[in-house]
DNA sequence: TGTCCACTGGAAGGGAGGGCTT
DNA sequence: AAGCCCTCCCTTCCAGTGGACA
């Protein structure tokens, strides 16, 4: 065989038994450990949907990685489950006094849809027949829109449990209304049933929300807590489990340490896992035969890396330009600055760059969004007779994020101005 | 105690872009 | 082709704000 740029690799032993999505968070586990309280609560309000009528809504809270999400795919797989069983005792003969078959599951995650039409046009083609043509993504009234799916969900009777994951963000984006609809729906379905099912990381969401609203969907509500290092540490062991040749691989204070890093964050087990598959990516690449704390390390350093690129890269322009201003003055020894100033950084930036400028009224919303992000840290303060701004500070790696941000073609870097211009600029 | 600064942040609306309807 | 809908990004306008200072 000729020798490849992967031959190396190719040969190389990995310590992975067969699917590395096993360490991944989006991965449902056979057994969930420490949730079997709240598996079992929600079981007892769903379990109404399998006798054909309709379970209460239910309002999920709990902080990232506290396995909200996990538990209610959990719930859908056992229904999936339950239904393929069910076909096989009715092909014996058997009869049962649930009528499963009926049960729809719709799950949405509302970061990634996020408006109004968004979540009625999703749930609305997941009912698709051959009668009915797919809501187009946009272009339709939204009055046409919710007929359209009232008429899907009523063609034939059935119990559908529709899933708002992450629904505090559609709130804050698009309002109540989808929410108005959804949670008044039943009173115009003549054949089926409709219940709720909303996710969200903020306590406080409700708190937007119609009177109306708020009391129809907080039927039931559930507070997943966040883990602690010991409950951390069961979780992962169950995984390392499943995903490694041999225990041999993994000393038992990776585990215990990537717990631990993470029961620091808030208990979040989804960083947690992180934690573990990347530890074990980068001992893999090292070619080390067990993977140590010290890749646990490199790992946690990694993906903090990595959050920030992201972030960074998916920005916009002028959000770049924004923290462009806001990176250059702190290099320059600013490390406390208001909007004024970051406005005027901006405005000269976008002037090198041949850009029009936006408004500051603009800037201030890029600002509180780069706040909101994490990659800077801006809160209002008062100056007395010297106004009221927000003083913004600088939260990321000062010379990697510049790095990050001069990839964009769009902006000139700073460094080329000084040898165009060779003249002294506010920022330079 | 009133003034004043430098904004903040809500509200309203414009216009571009993607798409449907008649 | 013209008219309409929805979203997104942005501008314009403006009342409101906290606290130093006269």
């Amino acid at each position: 065989m000729q020798e490849n740029i992967f031959t190396s690799y190719m040969h190389s032993k990995t310590v992975f038994k067969g699917d590395k999505d096993i360490l991944r968070p989006s991965y449902i586990p056979e057994v969930l450990p420490h949730r079997e309280e709240y598996i079992n609560e929600l079981a007892s309000i769903l379990v109404t949907a399998l006798r054909g009528n309709r379970p209460s809504n239910v309002l999920i809270f709990g902080k990232t990685g506290t396995g909200k999400t996990a538990v209610v795919r959990y719930l859908e797989r056992e229904v999936g489950r339950l239904k393929r069983e069910n076909t096989k005792s009715e092909l014996n003969g058997e009869l049962s006094e649930f009528d499963v078959d009926r049960v729809e599951y719709v799950y949405i995650n509302c970061e990634v849809v996020d408006t109004h039409y968004g979540v009625m046009k999703n749930i609305g083609n997941k009912f698709m027949e051959s009668w009915s043509e797919q809501i187009p993504f946009t272009g339709w009234p939204m009055e046409k829109v919710y007929e359209s799916l009232k008429q899907r969900i009523d063609k034939k009777p059935k119990v559908v449990v529709i899933i708002l994951d992450e629904l505090d963000k559609l709130v804050a984006k698009s309002g109540d209304t989808v929410l108005y609809h959804l949670s008044k729906i039943n009173s115009e379905l003549k054949n089926s049933k409709v219940s709720l099912i909303g996710i969200s990381n903020n306590l406080r969401f409700t708190e937007f929300l119609d009177p109306r609203v708020r009391s129809r969907l907080g039927e039931e509500k559930v507070i997943f807590p966040p883990y602690n290092a010991e409950q951390l540490k069961d979780i992962l062991n169950e995984r390392v489990k499943k995903a490694f040749d041999a225990e041999q691989i993994m000393d038992e204070e990776v585990v215990a340490l990537c717990a631990a890093l993470a029961a620091q964050e808030h208990g979040d087990a989804r960083r947690a896992l992180d934690l573990l598959r990347v530890s074990t990516e980068i001992a893999e690449r090292e070619r080390c035969s067990k993977v140590d704390p010290n890749h646990v390390y490199k790992a946690k350093n990694k993906i903090e890396q990595d959050c920030v690129r992201e972030a960074v890269i998916t920005l916009p322009t002028h959000s770049k330009l924004v923290l462009y201003s806001i990176l250059l003055s702190h290099k320059n020894g600013h490390d406390k600055l208001t909007t004024g100033e970051v406005y005027a950084g901006y405005k000269e930036l976008c002037a090198h760059s041949g850009m029009d400028s936006l408004t500051q009224r603009r800037i201030t919303d890029i600002i509180s969004e780069l706040d909101m992000l994490g990659l800077v840290n801006a809160r209002v303060k008062s100056f007395g007779r010297r106004g009221r701004t927000k003083e913004i500070q600088l939260s990321v790696p000062e010379r990697d994020t510049i790095l990050t941000i001069e990839e964009d073609e769009s902006i000139t870097p700073v460094d080329k101005l000084k040898t165009m211009e060779s003249k002294q600029t506010r920022l330079i």
